[in-house]
DNA sequence: CTGGAAGTATACCTACCGGTATAGCTACGG
DNA sequence: CCGTAGCTATACCGGTAGGTATACTTCCAG
């Protein structure tokens, strides 16, 4: 099965664009962001835009979809350095405060999506679902290479452990919110068996 | 120091605008819904919601505000039903479970409020911050009823919890997020002492 | 050297947004 | 019984949104 999204064609101009529209859009919402004042801060045309991507929401799509690749990326980077499958599991923690010190903390640019486009088909729906279950298979298969009873229910709590931390940083008023879910995330692995 | 927001007059349209409003921002989201149709809902003019409420910002101001009183009401009251501070903490997840069966699930109003109206000084931003600040005062209040060492850490954790229940649960994929998040605080408040 | 792809510049369209103005109706308390 | 609060009805405003149209340029590859 291929891509039902045809890839837009990754110019010069459509570069600037995408890199232009997906700060906008984490900082001021996607509501908030007009097609025409991310025409003037990428020094590009409308036209250009409507060439290269079709629509705003092709564009919001493009945008979602490249910013959870490369926060997989560095996930993986994390896991992959870990010294062994527990201390992978913590390493999660560790790539969030790292995604965050990098990208700026406004949250989860999925579960923002999710509030502004409330249309049920829009595609951000599934792209928030695909993202939280990989991350969940993620923990998974960490806990069980760590030879952790009932890995699957481990995963989910590391999950929401993970999500609250997301959300809470955003919001403030816990200043290490990262730090104590990780934390939270060592005791289990330290814990169980 | 007395409220700064000047309180809407409830009369019986003001209050009929309000509960539209309400479940509109809810489901279809703040930007998503505009001032006329919230009016043709309502069954009112649109004078009647700007002689009553100023402006469409004040009329969100209100939603939040009430839909947060509320909450916090079934909250206290899933609380005071439990026969002590442990099974208190754990009711907390109880509460959540009706407030999702009764309001239907599109996550934390705070939160997507937050992510659609992302100036630095909108109201929303301190009415989310207070929110999840009461909930872990609750948590840390309830921890120490009962005895339980670290008490403040341990309120943190289940904060984290319980935000990424909320969020997992709109977000889908985990049937049973909430219980899951319930189940984890149990093991934390049976092994604690 | 030529044709097409990529881009600029500018103007325009329709739809809708939050918000205002004017006029008139109804119900009720002093 | 009369004034005022609360409301309806309707029309309007300026601004902005996403998206399109036309004409001109630039640049590279076959």
């Amino acid at each position: 099965m291929t891509d039902t999204v045809v890839e837009p064609r990754m110019t010069r101009a459509a570069r600037r664009v995408l890199d232009t529209a997906a700060r906008l859009f984490y900082q001021r919402g996607i509501t908030g962001v007009g097609v025409d004042l991310i025409a003037a801060e990428a020094g590009v045309t409308k036209k250009t835009i409507y060439d290269r991507f079709g629509s705003k929401d092709n564009l919001v799509v493009a945008y979602l979809r490249e910013r959870d690749q490369r926060w997989r990326a560095v996930v993986d980077r994390h896991v992959e350095a870990a010294a062994d499958p527990r201390e992978a599991v913590v390493a999660v923690f560790d790539s969030l405060e790292a995604w965050q010190r990098a990208m700026g903390d406004r949250g989860c640019a999925m579960i923002n999506a999710r509030a502004e486009l409330t249309g049920p088909d829009h595609p951000a729906r599934e792209l928030a679902l695909a993202q939280k279950q990989w991350l969940r298979a993620r923990f998974a298969e960490l806990l069980e290479e760590a030879g952790i009873d009932d890995a699957a229910d481990a995963a989910v709590e590391l999950l929401l452990l993970h999500e609250g931390a997301v959300v809470m940083s955003d919001v403030g008023g816990i200043a290490d919110a990262v730090e104590r879910a990780r934390h939270a995330a060592r005791r289990m692995v330290d814990r169980a068996e």
